[in-house]
DNA sequence: GAAGCAAATTTGTATATACAAGTCAAAGCT
DNA sequence: AGCTTTGACTTGTATATACAAATTTGCTTC
């Protein structure tokens, strides 16, 4: 018997482990774009498996924008340029503190009951203790953002150790706990009272709410929501696609 | 034999019509959230399909955000408004046409003079002519978007001919215009009176407003407003990283 | 060298079958 | 009444097998 490339004891099914396969060689930089992946049958034979469980990981990265597969001809590596940035999106006040002029003032850092909606979205009991955080981010001054975010203590269990003031939550986060995935949710709201006081607004002020929520080893590692006043703020995407001309940026890249 | 739902003559891949059935009835507001959809081994009776087939709709289904399902339990409709994916590709319109119940209305669809922004935005000169449309987007009889787009005859030239009843502006663009590069922006924000009596919402209602630039071949193509209301639509994106452990998917993938 | 054709390869779709794991209700026991 | 066990049902993962459709490759003929 060969050696195969499958790990029974991980515990992670196999069609995980070969859309894991095929990401690392993406992201590590080995297979680049159009880079010929190979072949179903090729893959049955590395991990093992057999051909439709290789059939939904393929299929699956493909959803997800890793590749591309053209029936008769192959499976390719996508355009993942634009996947990879946002992989490295980091928290928005860590992106406008390298520009200076930041400070930011912490309401909060405590442990605390996880009432239902924040256990459902750690995914941990209701009533179990957990890591709450409240600050206010400032750039020359003005508030830009104010961030609410619950904690796993089983992804970080130092989390409520560290001084607000010498670093951002998820500064410490991206280094005790580094994130394997990421969830975003953007909506446009009105800013509560305690809002309108924090983030010295008043009440007719559109704000964007960013929900993030990271995961790390397999555990919810953190869920923030973020919120903005839409008069100091906005969001920006910049990417190119893979048959255009290209034109050379001018805006900063996106946060 | 009994009578199923399949049907063989459409050309559908069988798991594509277990997946239109569903997403009908969802739609249709015959299932609303949480409604529990009939189990795997019910909808291979009713499909004459194998399970595989049923599963594989059941799983897309739940990736693109229409279902949730627990182990053990059974799967559900999942809360379904409106979500967008950030980084797509694709006018949110389109995205939301799909899904059927879909109008929209033009109000101005004709050339003008371009003022000093739009020069700008999409560098021709000012007062150079170019074409602009604004239209309201509705999803059952709501309004979810007003658009307010200004286009470079230049990438563009046959774009006033387009009917917009038949397309939208974006439809036509991608075909006669193919984008090469793309820029968004989103904020928050209150309406205008005119955005309010388009978009028949009241004064307070915070909305999400994307700006949409698109090249084409060297040339900016496109400059689109899009104005959401933000009770009714909201943008969400998901990754995962590859060194994660894997997690059971709970949250809704954009579409 | 070009054209035509068949075989091989590749992805797309589908089925039957099996075992694992989670949930829930009913039955049995105390 | 409360607890435990069991069976049924449900989703999760996996395999072997098969045919369809698209593309590529190799061979033959001219």
């Amino acid at each position: 018997m060969t050696a195969t490339l499958r790990d029974d004891s991980s515990g992670v099914p196999l069609y995980e482990q070969v859309k894991d396969y095929i990401r690392d060689r993406i992201l590590s930089g080995e297979w680049t774009i159009d880079h010929r992946v190979p072949s179903e049958n090729a893959l049955v034979g590395e991990f093992g498996a057999s051909r439709m469980t290789i059939n939904r990981a393929l299929r699956e990265l493909t959803d997800e924008g890793w590749l591309r597969r053209v029936q008769g001809q192959g499976t390719f590596v996508s355009d993942t340029r634009t996947r990879i940035e946002l992989l490295e999106i980091r928290n928005i006040a860590e992106v406008i503190r390298s520009r200076g002029a930041y400070t930011s003032k912490p309401l909060l850092h405590q442990t605390a009951p996880a009432n239902a909606d924040v256990a459902e979205a750690l995914e941990v009991a209701e009533d179990a203790e957990i890591y709450h955080s409240r600050l206010v981010h400032y750039l020359d001054g003005l508030p830009f953002q104010l961030e609410d975010r619950f904690v796993n203590p089983a992804a970080a269990p130092d989390y409520l150790a560290i001084d607000l003031a010498e670093q951002t939550p998820n500064e410490y986060l991206m280094r005790a706990a580094p994130l394997s995935e990421v969830e975003h949710r953007l909506e446009a709201v009105l800013p509560t009272p305690d809002q309108q006081v924090d983030l010295e607004i008043g009440p007719e002020q559109p704000c964007l709410l960013l929900h993030r929520r990271t995961w790390s080893g397999g555990l919810v590692a953190s869920r923030a929501w973020l919120t903005h006043p839409g008069d100091r703020f906005y969001l920006s995407t910049r990417f190119s696609h893979s048959n255009g001309a290209r034109r050379d940026r001018q805006s900063p890249r996106p946060l």
